[in-house]
DNA sequence: TGCTGTGAATTCCTTCACAGCT
DNA sequence: AGCTGTGAAGGAATTCACAGCA
């Protein structure tokens, strides 16, 4: 069952944000014609995207609103907590501690780290930002699942490192910079052999974002209308 | 002479950002597999994206750094002044106003606009926070060539059409939103008439960001490596 | 020999057309 | 009749193999 294409995920990731605009505005059906409408896709693409994962609609019919939300949310795993913790509490550390938006869909702030002594102990949201050093009896002492991180680019790789030995299934960098995978290995990595699973990096990077665009401002015959970018 | 993925532009400007740490370290040749495991792509990969653009470097020597690095500012628009504004002075719009490293680049921070009146008169890096209204006649009288979208997502779509009548040539949008492109008129759409060019529109989400690694998180093995995302 | 540049092959994703329910 | 779900066709993007220079 493999082969789900990456851009199908994030085409998933909008269409719960238009279900989810749809019920706070009372309207309970929809068709994969409004979706794509509203999401600037394709009917086709809409209907084959969701035929991965199942059959959500009814012919002739539709989509019903709350029945299609819940789905992808069960799919893209935002029907369980996340716990996260937040490494660099800089003005972007912090910008993304306080994002409203975050604290839906179940992704819960646990920690916040950073290693300037500066920051070390302040308060952000109602957390104490902690030293890098306590990271790893942390992440094991709380459940913590992903790290966001929001370091500068020559300390991210590092700071990747520690979260993946840590134990963090899962990493968001911010930094624009790319985290070497071969070189993250998770806590007890030894004992689980058969069922090995990577740290998982996911990147959203805002300078490249800034670059593409003056790309695209500069050609703008070569622009495609998509829905990520991507990254 | 169309056709260029965008997947392309976006791993350009990461061999840009590892070309820019080589030259930091004073190495000033490189290759395709050096750049290829840098980047966490494949040399064919590194070749053929640049392969678009030109020829760039000389068979069995490689690449040399400062020019490689030239040719791909000058294909990427950066070897330009970028004129920016940014709309939305929350938290995030302040954190994006004060990240370092867009200020390189040439991407000038000319403008910021809220229309919260607790946010407009104050100062952030230097700039006072203008009131919306001023927009358009800001927009013509300094030049802007971008607009930086940091507002809540039910007013996005308000904001991108305000830049996009001001008369901007590219949106670079924060809002976990779809900004539908149709509505995005440039100011004096009628004069131009032959060469009408559209607002460019990139995203760059992270909420979508966090959905994703969950979803990688619950079936890694649907993940591939990847350099954006998508994205 | 070594590494780039590039047509050809392959794989992957999207688009299409229509079968299948309601 | 209307709209979903899906195998098949088509089109893109990546991978490959090797020709072409230094």
């Amino acid at each position: 069952m493999t082969g789900i294409p990456t851009a199908t995920i994030s085409r998933l990731v909008t269409y719960l944000r238009i279900l989810e605009g749809l019920e706070a505005h009372e309207i309970s059906r929809t068709s994969s014609n409004d979706l794509a409408e509203r999401a600037g896709v394709t009917a086709f693409q809409v209907r084959k995207d969701l035929a991965y994962f199942g059959r959500f609609g009814t012919r002739g019919m539709g989509y019903t609103v709350p029945i299609l939300k819940r789905e992808l949310m069960r799919v893209l795993g935002l029907n369980q907590t996340w716990n996260v913790v937040v490494v660099g509490m800089g003005r972007l550390g912090q910008a993304i501690a306080n994002y409203p938006g975050a604290s839906d869909y179940q992704f819960q702030y646990v920690g916040l780290f950073d290693v300037n002594p500066d920051v070390v102990g302040r308060t952000v949201r109602g957390l104490p930002v902690r030293h890098m050093d306590e990271l790893p009896e942390f992440v094991r002492g709380h459940k913590v699942d992903m790290g966001f991180l929001a370091v500068p680019p020559d300390h991210a790789q590092d700071a990747a490192q520690a979260l993946a030995g840590a134990g963090v299934r899962g990493i968001l960098n911010f930094a624009p910079t790319v985290i070497q995978p071969r070189m993250l290995e998770r806590a007890g990595q030894q004992e689980i052999s058969d069922e090995w699973r990577a740290v998982i990096v996911e990147n959203v990077d805002f300078l490249a974002g800034m670059k593409r665009l003056a790309f695209y401002i500069l050609n703008p015959h070569l622009n495609a209308v998509d829905t990520e970018e991507t990254e």
